[in-house]
DNA sequence: GATGAATGAGTGTTCATTCAT
DNA sequence: CATGAATGAACACTCATTCAT
């Protein structure tokens, strides 16, 4: 299930939504199977009839969310863009129009992310590892370095970018997290994520 | 219990050392009480009996490994240091040597940072918050802007650095969960802190 | 369907075989339907259509594969044969052949013989009797008593040869079963069986 | 628990009983913890207090009712016999007298010398090694080969012996398993036992 | 203070069987 | 004929917490 994208019954996409909310608000651990099942509306067999085990329903889900996230990122970003800011101002906002749309995904994978439970931290790592490869760093590897300044490491320097930009969106789901969906001011945010991208600018740019 | 430090019992000793391993190995919710009590070689009823839940052991003992990490760090920081870097250098090294001297409690504190159990999230911001206000924001309060060049958001500027330690930080975890405490190049890490710091000056300095 | 032995599509082959090796590996119990529609690369509809339940499964193969079982031995037997010890000899070859070319039907048989599931272990005893009313005892009644010294109880002597040989044979399987098939040394095997016979001969035999 | 024979609790008894019953009358597998803590009146978690598992729970009764079983017996066999008829007529005549005392110590024990449940299997083969090379053996080990006709091979003789008995006991448990414990003839099955000893020592005794 | 026996609701998972397609 | 989705009760086992001793 899963694999080529099939999603097409009632049924699975019941499953898919329920499990996603479910593990997006209790991550692996503490999530139950009961819990997935009864916010699904289905019966306890079933799911195992789908999904062999709770960590393989965890992970083909994160794999198709990732997927499914990347490739919405990808249908929606210019790819000849080689402008590190603008890759990641275009970035910021489809997430947030996606956390607007679908907050759960973007919960769910927010959580995924940092996900200590050893029964499925390994695989997370795998399939996080297999997308990057193929596809998520290349949007970072094709930067523009003629851009930084003289005697700038800027394999570091984007590095620093990409961690603040985590650093704030973290720091803003801290912020989220007690609002309601429709609470959230969202010019305020892309002003903030001017400003952190001028300074950024001004300080290793040209 | 622990409120004033009074843990001079061998018993007590034993009660944190083995519940911040436990916690440190698994978390909140995945770490056991039984686990802890075979652990301390105590009996279930007397864990009980200092601790009147999971929760509050949990809490008190951050609590305490917080206050007693706080009072290392100061007492070993000049508190007239007012540039940035040289502090976060310093902590960072300090870290170091309390990690290699105890890990169980920079892991037990690293993982509380991102703890996500309901249970205990309230709390440790909490006491986070009253820790910090009284004691961590002053080393980044007192920094001295005057270094930092003309037009450059200062504020924002110390966001930024404490993000890349942060990220820093959490890069070297993973890459060094693996490893025996023996094994950790602490030169090659000491380098690494040293080029992001003088990517960091260059850039915001004057 | 089995009634009337027309097993002659490629499916129905299929399901016994499947059905034949994982009852024989597992008994009654645990073997589940799962594994034997897996294993005969079938449906769940189709198992349930042929069979009404897994008990009627589990019994009409075991009388299949008794009939057959009794039908190759009394093919390559010699019905005229009136000394005991012959026919076991006899019988004891057949059986060996036949775990060679085909073992899960000697396992299942075996392990039905002792089977406890409460299910079907009046089914079993009721198809054991009907056949063993029809064809095998036969085989011991038509011994002939003339042989044995005076004063012996021909009945019990023969009880006696048939559990020695039932023991045997269990020991075997014992021995056998961590073994592949190619390393049993069947010569030995077949000198054992001797030497009981020798000894069983001087003891009851005039 | 066990271990030391301290079972002196009311409520260890219960246990005792209670899953000695339950797994005579279910085999392993099929007997539920649910049924056992039923029927000795305590809760689910107690009993995985006192045993970590199902397992660890059939192997430490099955050792414990072997030793007591074992000790009954010698206790009460005089060890200077060395006539092994004498031995099995004696040993017949405690097993009886203990089944109608203990009918479940006796039905788990013959139960679980034919269990096949991969989970406990290799336990009990351990534990039984452990006994017979200890102690059991040691009965027929000491036997008066001088008795024997000449030119019998002895230890094939015995092992004749020893399957004559327990294919009559297997025969005996067969029939006994519909009847109530009162409903059993012991004086029929004496002389029974009896004009097998007789056969047998006509055959192979001088 | 100190022990560990005791609870019972909760967990993930299995399974024979049915039935709409 | 044939499929495999669907059921739901049952399974072994865990756990924080209490309390008689």
């Amino acid at each position: 299930m899963f694999e080529s994208l099939n999603i097409d019954t009632e049924k699975e996409t019941r499953i898919i939504n329920a499990a996603t909310k479910v593990f997006a608000e209790n991550g692996y651990q503490r999530a139950s199977t009961n819990a997935i099942v009864k916010e699904a509306g289905i019966s306890k067999g079933i799911l195992f009839h789908y999904f062999k085990s709770k960590k393989e329903l965890y992970l083909s889900l994160y794999e198709y969310l990732s997927d499914m996230f990347a490739e919405k990122i990808y249908e929606r970003l210019d790819l000849e863009e080689r402008d590190i800011f603008e890759i990641i101002r275009k970035v910021s906002l489809i997430k947030f129009e996606m956390f607007s749309t679908y907050p759960d995904l973007i919960n769910f994978l927010n959580r995924a992310f940092h996900e200590e439970a050893p029964e499925v931290k390994d695989g997370i790592e795998k399939i996080k590892a297999s997308l990057t490869d193929s596809s998520f760093i290349k949007l970072f590897s094709n930067i523009d370095a003629t851009k930084f300044r003289e005697g700038i490491d800027v394999e570091k320097a984007i590095q620093i970018i990409y961690w603040t930009f985590e650093g704030f969106a973290n720091q803003q789901q801290v912020r989220v997290r007690t609002m309601s969906v429709a609470d959230i001011d969202k010019e305020e945010i892309l002003a903030e994520i001017n400003s952190y991208t001028e300074l950024l600018k001004k300080s290793f740019y040209k």
